[in-house]
DNA sequence: CATTGACCTTCCCGCTGGGGGAAGCCCCAT
DNA sequence: ATGGGGCTTCCCCCAGCGGGAAGGTCAATG
């Protein structure tokens, strides 16, 4: 199967499976004339990446959970492992943009937002000394 | 004033200070040594900017809105415009992120985290078919 | 007066996760 | 044989800086 198949079967841009072959997530075998050819479980290392990426695991997470679903012996507390560390990662991220939004939404609804240049926008940014 | 205590007073890293020229956000006059002279303003710039950025704005958002405060003759509308798209693209990623941790929170809630193999979590992640 | 240590400068490479596009094969259909 | 698609590698580009090398400067000390 070639990379454009591939791409559809994944739901992944040829350019990304290349970059994924380049930092060792795959590795399909070339055809003859130098064409990538991809397995079934190549194929299936691209969903599952895919779809861990659509998680918002990094790259780096992705490497990590890979082997592990490669890997017969593995333990299931490595896998909850990562997943909870992201999952932290995510409520942090969660609550530093709810913060934002919040200080945002204030600044907003106070502003009259017409052609007068005065902004309690532009207020809350200045430096407050 | 020179960049460390600028960089102190507003609360950023030297070497983002020296980005932030570099784009052209500010632009210290130099000492006859070739060192950078941060003047009041200089330092109004980089407060604002650093300001801007703890609320997510990107640069390209933080170069307009300067201007904006910069510039005595402002529409608020303006400046609301900004604030508004930006607090769009935060209310998506929020939404984006939430339902990142509602799936992920279902998957690390079901896996037993221990010694065996068997995973919801690398279930829910691979290919479906 | 020389030296030390803390500044400052520029420069270049690195990161994440790819995207855009050029130059050049390859394969199939007409 | 020629056209149009696919495939390949290659290299540069993005945000938003961080790390660190190589070298100039400054103030205080011995």
């Amino acid at each position: 199967m070639n990379i454009s198949e591939a791409a559809r079967h994944a739901g992944l841009p040829a350019k990304t499976i290349r970059y994924y072959e380049e930092i060792g997530l795959v590795a399909p075998p070339r055809d003859p004339n130098g064409y990538r050819a991809f397995r079934p479980r190549d194929l299936q290392a691209l969903t599952f990446v895919a779809q861990a990426r659509s998680l918002g695991f990094t790259i780096g997470d992705c490497r990590a959970l890979l082997h592990l679903y490669q890997d017969p012996r593995r333990a299931s507390a490595d896998v909850k492992d990562i997943a909870r560390s992201h999952l932290r990662r995510i409520d942090a991220r969660l609550a530093e943009l709810a913060s934002m939004r919040d200080t945002l939404t204030g600044l907003v609804d106070a502003c009259a937002g017409d052609q007068r240049p005065d902004c309690p926008i532009l207020k809350g940014l200045a430096p407050t000394a």
